[in-house]
DNA sequence: ATGTTACAAAACGCTTTGTTCGTTATCTAT
DNA sequence: ATAGATAACGAACAAAGCGTTTTGTAACAT
């Protein structure tokens, strides 16, 4: 792919976070992404039809390494197999997070979270679709599996929203524990 | 009050929810909303600054009524006091929700639903933090207060955005169910 | 009945959006 | 190295939406 392009590309993205670091999305208007940027107006358009394609964009990118990642790590030592730290995919993702590549915290921090949060857990819930369906119980067989699906990404998402909230005073292995500790029982 | 302001602050609120029936938060204009209120322009602005200004009263009115509603319950026949139904504050608030006085549904099902689930958290978030104090065990002695509560609340806030989505096919009581088969067995 | 207050309607300046177009710079392939 | 393709620039544009102001009218409370 032509260079030029590619580096247009990371410069809006990179100008984006920026600004989201210190404005909410909404009140960020495209002219200050150009501007960030460092790029002429038409060039933006000839990226992105809008603001919020930018926005679904750049979440497939972010959202979509992530969970590649903890696909593979899944594959390479396998869900609960052994007790070897990691031992969960959830731990991997959290650690993932806490490296904090492509700035992926400072979107979770900023203002309009709840808008990365989202298709956080829409990706979430993939990924919890292929691991879990095995691991059902007796126990839980009242409970419909998209619900318990649903519950369960549902509450790794809510967890780092108030783990981000909270300054992030946890280490991922205490997320971890905390995790399994409203998960575990229930399966 | 004077009557008009009353009249004209129901006729917004009302517009507001008709159009957000089938049109998305972000591309409502105030002037659509002015049309259907059948209001004047400076009218609108006489009642709320912004649009934003409009949606966190809507809330404010909305969800305040909904846990005012649900502490008076608590009150009469007490949390988990007897085994009489409703025998939760939680099953009253989702035969509150389906009895959908103030058309609460509609606007949880329709495309902004986020942003009202958000708002709903957030009154939710401070019943859970009355309701659910005492009901500690030992055996989550590790889990810290605030993160259980989050957890809680945003459990049933995700169950209900669950529930909407499926077209809403399970009745309070079976909600009921689901929600104490994966919150129960951690307190 | 009277003073007060809310509403309607139109016009205003301003900001933001998304598009167009002619020019310039930078790439890729040969 | 060069030619042809393509991306970026930048200025200008119409259109849409916002929030304010003003003037006149109707409804209200007491």
């Amino acid at each position: 792919m032509d260079r030029r392009q590619q580096k247009t590309r990371t410069a809006i993205f990179k100008a984006f976070g920026t600004l989201l670091g210190h404005k909410n999305y909404n009140n960020i208007t495209v002219q200050e992404i150009i501007d960030e940027a460092n790029i002429g107006r038409s060039t933006f358009y000839a990226h992105f039809e809008t603001k919020d394609d930018l926005l679904k964009e750049l979440c497939k990118e972010l959202f979509g390494h992530i969970i590649d990642s903890a696909i593979d790590c899944s594959h390479t030592h396998g869900l609960y197999s052994d007790n070897s730290v990691p031992n969960s995919v959830f731990c991997h993702l959290l650690q993932h997070l806490e490296e904090n590549n492509n700035n992926v915290l400072g979107l979770l921090s900023c203002e309009s979270s709840e808008i990365f949060l989202r298709y956080f857990k829409d990706s979430l819930n993939e990924l919890v679709q292929t691991q879990f369906v095995n691991q059902r119980r007796e126990k839980n067989i009242l409970l419909p599996n998209d619900f318990l699906i649903n519950h369960i990404s549902s509450s790794f998402v809510e967890m780092i929203l108030w783990w981000i909230k909270g300054h992030r005073k946890q280490s991922p292995t205490e997320l971890d524990q905390y995790f399994r500790a409203v998960i575990e029982p229930i399966l």
